[in-house]
DNA sequence: AAGTGAGTTGCGAAAAATTCGCATTTACTG
DNA sequence: CAGTAAATGCGAATTTTTCGCAACTCACTT
């Protein structure tokens, strides 16, 4: 996601578009894992703390970040919807997280509902572990 | 599960058997949802705040109980492991939950990996709000 | 380009959630 | 049923999150 479309995502939520903002999103698109409150302030230097749980609070409300907590780690992360897709398998010997392309909710249908997103974790062992 | 089931589970975890951690077990065991630590004090009269965490901490740590969070609602949940196949369905308009049977996990593999557990959550909207 | 106003931010203080220390109690072992 | 390690209660300490308010800034208008 380029700055134009952060720019675009923020007007169309009817959200002004500040650098703090734009540059929280650019942190959360280029994470490879969801991140902190504390882990996204230390990377936006001269945010306060507050502003940021109150960014995160916006993206929240509009969808455009998700909470979560990651099994065998401690702490609440944050992570763009968008990037929800990006499945992951925990080790439960090691604790790692290994990203996996699968995606098995392909055709997926529940009655009186419609679908647009979903999340899965699997937990398990690692090949090391394994052993 | 049973109190005789909950009481080998505890033994077999080298935990010991306390009235405390068995109220806890219990109520986890017939809530119908995650429920949040402030919850599950209210629940369990007579125990401390601060033992009601001390007990989820050796749960987490053993895998019987796993942390959530639920989208579009506010705080961190636990639940029972074992419950946790209990997949659902969250409406992103009124932010209810819909439990649901299906399971697409069946038969998936991933290189490397052992799978045992998996967790599933599928966003979107329910016949209501989809009018 | 300067003016305007709602929305945003920074800062510190307040509130809420979680952890810790230590004296007392409890569950398991022999 | 005595001994011991583990668990609990209580309150205080720490950490996390929210709030109030003055100052600032974006987006829109002349």
């Amino acid at each position: 996601m380029g700055v134009m479309e952060m720019n675009e995502l923020l007007q169309s939520c009817g959200l002004k578009c500040t650098k703090q903002r734009l540059c929280i999103l650019e942190i959360l698109n280029s994470a490879d894992k969801p991140l902190t409150a504390e882990e996204i302030h230390t990377l936006t230097p001269g945010t306060a703390l507050s502003t940021v749980y109150r960014i995160l609070d916006k993206l929240l409300e509009k969808n455009i970040v998700i909470k979560t907590t990651i099994p065998l780690s401690d702490g609440i992360f944050y992570e763009l919807t968008a990037n929800e897709h990006k499945h992951f398998a925990i080790c439960l010997a090691c604790h790692k997280l290994k990203y996996i392309d699968i995606c098995p909710i392909h055709n997926t249908t529940v009655s009186d509902f419609t679908i647009t997103g979903h999340k899965l974790e699997l937990y398990g062992y690692c090949r090391e572990c394994v052993k």
